[in-house]
DNA sequence: GTGATAATTAGAATAATTCTAACAAAATAG
DNA sequence: CTATTTTGTTAGAATTATTCTAATTATCAC
């Protein structure tokens, strides 16, 4: 996989600051490890990997930098539910629609063969036993 | 919504049985809990609900419980990534895959528009700003 | 420069989940 | 049957990811 191109310092800044945030030694380091090697580290992980060329960053500091970095839409988190999980008796194939208001979660039924679908439009080599697709947003009243 | 109906004592017991496990008074009150209201319900709030009909019953076994439930197919986990959060620089829309046997997460490109279009088919009033699709399964080496 | 605002830091607090060890119930063997 | 083993429940402690707090530092606007 061809790394995309490396952001320079002040495009970097000018996305900061469309959300009305500042560039920073640490949100730089910590997204040049972000787009340097792609294996979708945990935020320990980057705070290890920033350690060794900033060895006084906190933790708190990754964790801060990573949400800014998230909020300029730069960076995604992959499981973005914090929260705890959830369970649902519904055997059907159906995904999740998680409304952001209110924190509720519906079932949304799929049309048949979708999941099937998605699934045989992977690489070959990749066998998933599951897929699950959750929608966020705003479900009107 | 038309609830499904209630599965008898005994296709429970038989759905448990079917993967080595006993049934209990503890997982059938859970098991209906999750069907009598299926609102997604937390382990916290199931134990909430039971304790009402049940009320020497330890969170522990709410736990336990609902791991013996998704272990024998009848109930999902909506939020099954327990672990940290990942980050991810990769702007192009796209899904991820998750390799349960390395625990390592590869990003899937996807059709383009299909996201648009999965969001398409959400029923009137639902608004969604984002799609997550994760893949769980095995990549071969 | 000075005060206001934003960011970083260390450490404490929170909260979901898991673990441990003891007890209880159910199945199985003799 | 009765003993033994296995499975399940329980209370509470431990773990761990994340968030919060309060103090310090850096940047910005004037
Ligand atoms: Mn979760
Ligand atoms: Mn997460
Ligand atoms: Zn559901
Ligand atoms: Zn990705």
């Amino acid at each position: 996989m061809v790394p995309t191109a490396q952001m320079t310092s002040e495009a970097l800044s000018q996305k900061l600051a469309d959300s009305g945030l500042r560039n920073t030694p640490q949100r730089e380091i910590i997204y040049s490890i972000l787009t340097k090697k792609r294996d979708h580290p945990t935020a320990d992980e980057v705070f290890a990997r920033v350690k060794a060329e900033m060895p006084t960053i906190s933790l708190a500091t990754v964790y801060n930098c990573l949400e800014a970095l998230v909020q300029c839409n730069l960076v995604r988190q992959v499981n973005f539910e914090r929260g705890p999980t959830r369970y649902c008796p519904n055997l059907h194939p159906h995904a999740h629609f998680h409304d952001e208001t209110t924190g509720s979660t519906y079932d949304i039924d799929l049309p048949p063969g979708l999941l099937e679908q998605l699934k045989s439009q992977l690489p070959v080599g990749y066998q998933a036993s599951d897929v699950e697709i959750t929608f966020r947003g705003h479900a009107a009243s």
